[in-house]
DNA sequence: GCCAATTATGTCGTAAATGACAAAATGATC
DNA sequence: GATCATTTTGTCATTTACGACATAATTGGC
């Protein structure tokens, strides 16, 4: 039953060009949870009546469920479609430096199984695609669900990929520059490939379903141990001649600032990273103590751990300040760890961004003026990310 | 007969969509000389067939010409198309702080008349409006030309336009924040206008006809007395949410260093303008001298001038590494007075922006690291591009 | 000088996206 | 409670862009 839907979404999704209605339509269904004919007519540019004679095939073969309707306002009210649940699953798969992460989730994104998985530093492509069918198998077992079911693979790569398909640089993966992904993967796992850099698959994440959703241009700031990013500009996510787009840890605040581990001095990095952070705790403390406890005091209103979170955001507004004046993205996404002190970090950078930014606020109305939010996703952003990527049915690698 | 043919290439214009394959193929027309119907197919993405029979009716027309043949190796040689210089002329408008500058081109681009005319400063939308029409008027009689001819008229503006064409911010046009531009100047030139921010002209004009020919990614440094420039992303040069996407010229690379005009320290503009080369060699030589000569007395081998060159090189390259790591675009464009340096200001650039970026040039594939060129034009960019939104129909106001 | 290889061009039937039309289902107004 | 305004939905003839085919014009090798 489910195996007859998945091959037709299979057909419906790899039979066609990219940009093909038919994919807009799944992919416009694929964010947002319920949206009606119009509502995808105006979001894709497509003409009503494509997009109801695309729903309308995609009802029968029961691809599409209806949902109940809504009523925002006077006229008719809207039917509300959904992509059905059962029509096929999607994984997700993290390959970072010491670890590798596996999440399954059903087209409707909803997150079915979760596995992740330590593994020995500068592991090899052929060792990855190993360990990822593995632990494929075993959640698909686990749970029951049947592998002619799943759709599409994406990856969140530590390391930057070009668009044909192979590895640009070895960032985090040492000895992965020049090989080709689906190469690589694609013989071990028998399933469509699909790829990006993990930071642009955690944009993706919060454009799909968090922070960002609705917005095709913004500006996403990661806080972890290092400090990453992306752009996205017009829905897509930049990745950079070399690969190094969105890397808003390295523009350099301070030039006469300390090393920093790219080489260079003052890197925003080395001013409002989760390491960064700790070692302020730890030498005021005179002992370590986790980077989410630091948080959690600072939340229960322990001024010191507060001032260091708000030095934090203050560093990162001013590096943000940058993006500000290259880019000037509408929006601001700040995620990772320091992001779960909320405004503890997001005030402080706010008025850091005000401060050395181009433009300033009274310069334009409010509505020209860059929104700053916490991303949705402090954990798994970019494993749900590079699953989206499959339904999204971009980055396709062939 | 020019406004016969000038009505049809209107109506073929202005009836269509902006996105329209009549329109896809004119604009491919419009940059390079001479392209042959697979040429546009490629450029354009469109079906070759399509392509055809679209040129077949431009040829009928006798808006398309045909001209001679190249033979670049095996295989039926090419017919060369370009549009019918005698189809149509266009206008590039600058509205700068002081002066405003207009320029007629036919719609092969060839620069037909120009213009420019000083005026006091804080000068109103409506006296903007007269000063350009009665430029129009002028250059139209002087050189016999039709007004009916006027396919429309392009402005480059020292002021960042919202999609909804108003002006988003009073950058250097005093007062002018908040004016709807179409409304003031299509009363009195009773043409269709199109406008975008001085530097994105500038950056199309590159892109079109310059440095920049055939890439749709880059990003643009204009090294004047202002430090300005544009970010190119897949052809569409970005505006920003207030405007002042592209703004280089005001990056923080020392956040304890001079202020800056617009209330930061240590702005890339007090590294790397002309102002800077220019206050130095006063200091120096204890009186002042002109940009232009300082450069050619640079290239003439004048140690002293060629380090000041050098010093603000290595600053440019400093801020561009910034955008290295942020957008990293496959290649930068550094355009302005002290771009008529050439080697004497890039090679410095080029080094500073290796040492300081996060990418190294050992990282990756020579194809994956970006590219540094002089810009192609010096003087007249921003109006060229003016002229170029026209036929190249972005940017359109209604 | 001929043939293979290569590349460009034009035509035509087909598939498909569109715009226009008609109808349906609500809230607001009198 | 009827009517109007509003918004959504589905259908169908028209337009239109495309892919496949056939043809044309050149280079280079034998």
């Amino acid at each position: 039953m489910a195996n007859m839907l998945t091959s037709e979404l299979e057909g419906l999704l790899y039979g066609r060009e990219l940009d093909s209605p038919v994919v807009k339509v799944v992919r416009a269904l694929s964010g947002h949870g319920a949206v009606s004919t119009s509502q995808i007519a105006r979001n894709t540019g497509l003409a009503r009546s494509t997009v109801s004679t695309i729903l309308a095939d995609l009802k029968r073969s029961n691809l599409v469920i209806e949902m109940e309707t809504r009523n925002p306002g006077p006229g008719r009210p809207a039917i509300a479609h959904s992509l059905n649940p059962e029509a096929g699953t999607c994984v997700g798969a993290l390959l970072d430096v010491d670890e590798i992460r596996v999440i399954v989730a059903d087209v409707a994104h909803n997150v079915v199984a979760d596995l992740a998985m330590p593994v020995e530093r500068e592991y090899s492509p052929t060792k990855a695609a190993r360990v990822v069918k593995h632990a494929v198998d075993t959640l698909y077992k686990e749970h029951s669900l049947a592998y002619g079911s799943l759709i599409g693979i994406g990856f969140a790569l530590s390391a930057p990929l070009a668009p044909d398909g192979r590895i640009m640089r070895s960032s985090a993966l040492h000895g992965w520059q020049g090989i080709d992904f689906r190469e690589a993967f694609q013989p071990v796992l028998e399933k469509p490939i699909f790829a990006d850099s993990e930071s642009n698959c955690a944009a993706l994440a919060e454009m799909m379903w968090g922070a960002a959703n609705g917005c095709s241009d913004f500006v996403l700031l990661k806080l972890n141990q290092t400090v990453s990013g992306a752009v996205v500009v017009d829905g897509k996510a930049l990745v950079g001649a070399s690969g190094s787009a969105g890397e808003m840890g390295h523009i350099v605040i301070d030039p006469h600032g300390p090393l920093c581990r790219c080489g260079n001095r003052g890197c925003l990095e080395l001013y409002c990273g989760a390491g960064f952070v700790s070692r302020m705790a730890t030498d005021w403390l005179g002992r370590s103590m986790p980077v989410s406890e630091i948080v959690s005091r600072a939340i229960q209103g322990e001024t010191g751990f507060r001032r260091l979170l708000a030095d934090a955001g203050e560093a990162a507004g001013r590096g943000l300040s940058m993006a500000g004046a290259m880019i000037n993205p509408p929006l601001f996404i700040i995620s990772g760890v320091l992001a779960s002190a909320g405004e503890l970090l997001l005030a402080p950078l706010r008025a850091s961004y005000e401060k050395h930014s181009f433009v300033k606020r009274e310069d334009v109305d409010e509505a020209h003026y860059p929104v700053f939010k916490a991303g949705k996703f402090l954990d798994n952003d970019n494993c749900l990310g590079a699953a989206g990527l499959v339904l999204r049915h971009s980055s396709r690698l062939k």
